[in-house]
RNA sequence: AGGCGCGUAGCUCAGAUGGCAGAGCGCCGCCCUUACAAGGCGGAGGUCGGCGGUUCGAGUCCGCCCGUGCCUACCA
């Protein structure tokens, strides 16, 4: 007896919620069992977590609870992403809206800035996955920058370039003009613009005419080194090798190579020219255009560049220089149309390359750049291999078929930004010799050079450092776990062979006062250390690697972000290091992500994993869907329809939030969300909570030492232990082929419309049964029965409890812990129901739910008459096969159908209205204002109803091929549907006639 | 331009292996029946996008079309 009161989502999950942290439940100290292992996709510390991390997150929580509680040692790996241009751009944005410019910050003090907003973002996100209860294990957090990681990442470079897998050229990439850096193929966004087609007329050099070209782009002409054909072109065969006078341009040009170039250019035959487009002749412009790069090189065209990083003309632009690329459109035209050189323009539906981030316009540049060949069969071959061998499974599987598209048509990845945050390219140029250096800490003996060559190319400190400044370094906070030092977590997280025999505070300390003595150094010229008495600080030393030259330049662009999240699945568990956790957790079991990043992320983490490793980093990848608004459309902050996973765990609660994404996770479909929906699943944790309630409410304090009197079962427990065994094997089922949304309706059904609708309304009948008489005989019975009643209701909702416990962890740990059977920490801590063959009985399920049938239709004849719930009334029956399950289930129907009584009778009694289900006619005396109407339209509708299948089975049973065709199976269950039919069409007809005559 | 997906009740969506169309929300009616009005009980509502084909039988398999969403792509 004791009442848990009514439902507060936010006094149960903010306790939890803290609760589950602090105790560290999710830590897996013990791997000596059955493994289950996840990395998270590392949220962006770019703000905070939206409704698609929201998902994400549930996803993966439900999957660990439930291997948790399968038994297995679950280890979540949280962590964030520090997503280069994206956290660039959103600190880049703030800082405008100081009016700081980041240019004029410059490099380090930029990088201040963001180094301080990502703990903000980060914290918030750690908060955000502590209310959505996520069971990951935050010990062992990481960071894509922290120096373990950092430390992998010019690990695998290094490698990468040594294999000659990495190289540097100049190429045309994706240029952003705004974020001023390079981009990948991935990373371009087309979207189709209606633009316009100008048709401009060339003038011949002989002066025998012109040639027209069609362009897109006509500001780009003034970088035109050739016009070309295609060499079978009819129209243009006589013109080919013939020059002509590029208009506008007055001007030698500059080349990038330097040379000079007249404005007089050849005519030129190439295939790739497609002679049905525009007039069939194109305006080549090698520097600005991807095909006619290829062209240019193919031809040996110079390459003129007629705009700068920002897209502005320069100063091979003439008159033009200094305009911005739109304006100089504009000015250009105007200038053709004087010149009388512009033939037309038409209009013409184009696709354009925008920046993900920001959404300007790219520009094809040609720059120096770093490139990963993925192409290369070493790195190709394994990604295509693993998936096609099924050794990484897709859910759902149609995702492999564009993963493995994707991958036969890989071009190479330009890994190389000219932005400031994240890793710096781990490469010196030697000034001297020019040779291309790639330092790891490997290439140093001592593990204090190690570490301090790490901190320099972490950009942790200046290229002149004071001891104490190492030392105030090392002796801080970490930044991912601010309960260890900085020294910690490279001993933990990097220098695993390390780990606490030479690297400590003390031998720190030695090394500052003895190797770095500066007498030592300024007299020994070997070392790799720089003394300065002035300023008494130190340069760490590197030197080429070809000639030893110390002159070395740092390359100064960072790597593509998504090249350092390629290698989370492995970095997270320490690698290069061979550690135990690599060991033991490594492939990780399952990856759940959306397929927005299949190409961006999956896939790379395919190739580095399997380059790298030699194993594949994960088994199942588990691609959800994506959330969008009830419009469709994709959820932005700039169309504000966002709804914010913290708002709806403030209103709605967690669990709530949970259950309604779980049950609205079906295989690759978007996700609609309004908040409606969270509403409903609320009321849903709302029932749960009531059910709880009226369990407690009325358990006997001594009921756990009163079950051996209890009384045997009766029907209906061992009718909701079957459906509740069943639920049980089909949400284990579900849950094992990531069928969320099944899972979650089972379990909704369920608590529902079995265990609420009728179970708890059966159990009242011994709940609240009194004795009749004195007889002590009757009181032992009625507590017998009482005792059976309470213990099937807990031993149900306990096991209920525990089935829901992955989606709904609050509120299930909550109302688990008031039962008096709690006796575990945490319910997420017990075991998860199974199937147990034992637990199904049928005839029990059978009588069951053909009870739950005849009250429906007394309800629904009460219903139809108007006659109130509280209104007990005497009803009257005549039954066949049901009587003898009438008669057992007498206080059952009395109770549900809330009737007086209800007695046998041989005939109908006079002045009654009638109902039925199946055999089982029942009657009630009808009164004065009873209303018939609603009940003859009711039964007419019926009869419609019947009379309609009664037809299509007639007609298929009267169609021969049916008969000789279909199985004898199918024949004869149609057969028996229509006798079945046939007497329910008598049974409805003679009611009818009886209300007729009534009325 | 290719590829993928979707079109079923007013809305959001379920409907292995073809065999009497389902749920939630919304709507209508009656009820504060001592777990729960965030509730109970009862009910209405559908030519399964269109056309053709395979089949005894098609929401389900095949073809075409229409609508819609997304991904990929160097048509200047």
């Amino acid at each position: 007896m004791k009442d848990i009161g009514q439902y507060d989502h936010k006094k149960v999950e903010e306790k939890y919620a803290k609760l589950w942290v602090e105790r560290v439940l999710y830590s897996v100290k013990d791997t000596s069992g059955e493994k289950f292992s996840v990395v998270i996709p590392p949220p962006n510390v770019t703000g905070s977590l939206h409704m698609g991390h929201a998902l994400n997150a549930t996803l993966q929580d439900i999957i660990c609870r439930w291997q948790r509680m399968l038994g297995k040692e679950v280890v979540w790996v949280p962590g964030f992403d520090h997503a280069g241009i994206a956290t660039q751009y959103v600190v880049d944005r703030q800082l405008q809206e100081k009016g700081i410019n980041r240019l004029d910050l410059g490099r380090e003090e930029f990088l201040k800035k963001v180094w301080e907003w990502v703990p903000i973002s980060r914290n918030a996100i750690r908060e955000q996955l502590e209310r959505l209860g996520v069971s990951v294990d935050w010990k062992r957090e990481r960071f894509t920058l922290d120096e373990g990681f950092s430390r992998a990442v010019r690990y695998a470079f290094r490698r990468l370039y040594e294999e000659g897998l990495i190289y540097r050229g100049e190429y045309m990439v994706s240029w952003c003009p705004k974020d001023l850096t390079a981009l990948s193929d991935l990373e371009v966004e087309h979207e189709e613009e209606e633009g316009k087609l100008y048709y401009i007329r060339y003038p011949l050099e002989d002066g025998s005419g012109y040639i027209t070209v069609a362009t897109t782009r006509p500001e780009t002409m003034l970088g035109d080194t050739a016009v070309a054909v295609h060499p079978e072109d009819e129209r243009y065969k006589s013109l080919v090798g013939k020059r002509v006078r590029l208009p506008l341009v007055e001007w030698k040009r500059k080349a990038m190579d330097g040379s000079e170039v007249e404005p007089i250019i050849p005519i030129i035959a190439d295939e790739r020219v497609k002679p049905e487009f525009g007039t069939g002749a194109v305006k080549i412009t090698p520097a600005h255009d991807p095909l006619d790069f290829e062209i240019g090189k193919t031809h040996g065209l110079p390459f003129v560049q007629v705009m700068d990083q920002f897209a502005r003309m320069n100063h091979n632009a003439g008159q033009f220089e200094g305009l911005d690329r739109y304006e100089a459109r504009k000015k250009i035209v105007e200038r053709l149309e004087e010149l009388g050189l512009l033939e037309k323009v038409e209009s013409h539906r184009h696709a354009v390359g925008k920046c993900y981030r920001c959404k300007t316009v790219l520009e094809p540049f040609v720059s120096t750049q770093w490139f990963l060949k993925v192409s290369d069969p070493r790195i190709r071959d394994q990604a295509i291999r693993v998936v096609k061998e099924g050794l990484i499974r897709f859910i759902p599987e149609n995702w492999s078929k564009i993963y493995l598209q994707w991958m036969e048509n890989l071009k190479d990845w330009c890994i190389s930004r000219q932005i400031w945050w994240g890793h710096r390219i781990p490469v010196w140029y030697c000034e001297d010799c020019g040779h291309t250096n790639v330092f790891t800490d490997e290439d140093f003996d001592r593990v204090y050079d190690k570490l301090i060559f790490n901190l320099i190319a972490d950009g942790k400190i200046g290229e002149e450092f004071t001891p104490e400044e190492v030392a105030d370094l090392l002796n801080s906070p970490s930044f991912v776990h601010p309960e260890m030092t900085l020294l910690d977590f490279y001993k933990h997280f990097a220098f695993h062979k390390y780990h606490s025999t030479e690297v400590d505070a003390n031998s720190l300390r030695l090394f500052f006062t003895q190797d770095l003595n500066p007498m030592a150094i300024l007299t020994e010229k070997k070392s790799r250390y720089r003394y300065n008495p002035q300023k008494k600080t130190y340069r760490f030393v590197l030197r080429c690697k070809k000639c030893g030259s110390e002159r070395l330049r740092q390359e100064t662009d960072v790597l593509d972000t998504w090249f350092s999240s390629a290698l989370w699945p492995f970095g997270v568990f320490g690698w290069p290091e061979a550690t135990q956790d690599l060991q033991k957790l490594y492939p990780t079991d399952l990856l759940v992500t959306g397929f927005d990043i299949i190409f961006f992320w999956v896939a790379r983490m395919v190739m580095m994993g399997t380059f790298f490793t030699k194993d594949i980093p994960f088994k199942d990848v588990y691609i959800h869907a994506l959330i969008r608004d009830e419009k469709g459309q994709k959820m932005s902050k700039t169309k504000g329809n966002v709804i914010d996973p913290l708002d709806i765990v403030e209103k709605y609660g967690a669990d709530a939030l949970r259950f309604t994404l779980a049950i609205l996770t079906q295989q690759g479909r978007d996700i609609r969300l309004s908040e409606k929906r969270f509403e409903g699943y609320k009321h849903f944790a709302n029932k749960l909570w009531n059910a709880g309630r009226f369990i407690l409410l009325n358990l006997d304090e001594d009921l756990l030492y009163n079950l051996p009197y209890g009384a045997p079962p009766r029907p209906e427990d061992l009718w909701i232990i079957t459906k509740l065994n069943r639920t049980i094997e089909r949400v284990n089922k579900a849950l094992s082929e990531y069928e969320f949304s099944e899972a979650a309706r089972e379990l909704y059904e369920f608590i529902w419309s079995e265990f609420c609708d009728w179970y708890i309304e059966f159990s009242k009948i011994r709940l609240y049964a009194k004795p009749q008489s004195e007889d002590p005989e009757e009181e032992k019975r009625i507590k017998a029965e009482r005792i059976s009643a309470q213990a099937t209701l807990l031993m149900v909702f306990e096991k209920t409890l525990r089935l829901l416990h992955p989606f709904m962890p609050f509120i299930t740990e909550e109302l688990w812990q008031a039962l008096p059977t709690a006796h575990q920490e945490s319910i997420s801590l017990t075991q998860y129901p199974q199937f147990n063959p034992q637990e199904i009985y049928e005839e029990a399920e059978k009588k069951v739910e053909r009870i739950k049938e005849i009250i429906s239709s007394i309800r629904s004849l009460r219903s139809d008459l108007r006659i109130e719930p509280s209104r007990r009334i005497k009803l009257y029956y005549r039954a066949e096969e049901s009587k003898s399950l009438v008669e057992e289930f007498m206080p059952h129907i009395l109770s549900l159908a809330r009737l007086e009584s209800l007695e046998e009778v041989a005939e109908r009694p006079p002045r009654s209205v009638a109902g039925f289900s199946k055999d089982f006619e029942f009657y009630v005396l009808a009164e004065e204002n009873i209303n018939l109407e609603e009940l003859i339209s009711s039964y007419s509708r019926r009869l419609a109803e019947v009379e309609r299948s009664m037809e299509t089975f007639e007609k298929r049973l009267s169609n021969e091929n049916f008969l000789k065709k279909a199985p004898e199976e199918e024949v004869q269950r149609t057969k028996e549907a229509l006798e079945e039919l046939k007497g329910e069409r008598e049974r409805i007809q003679r009611l009818l006639t009886i209300l007729q005559e009534a009325r």
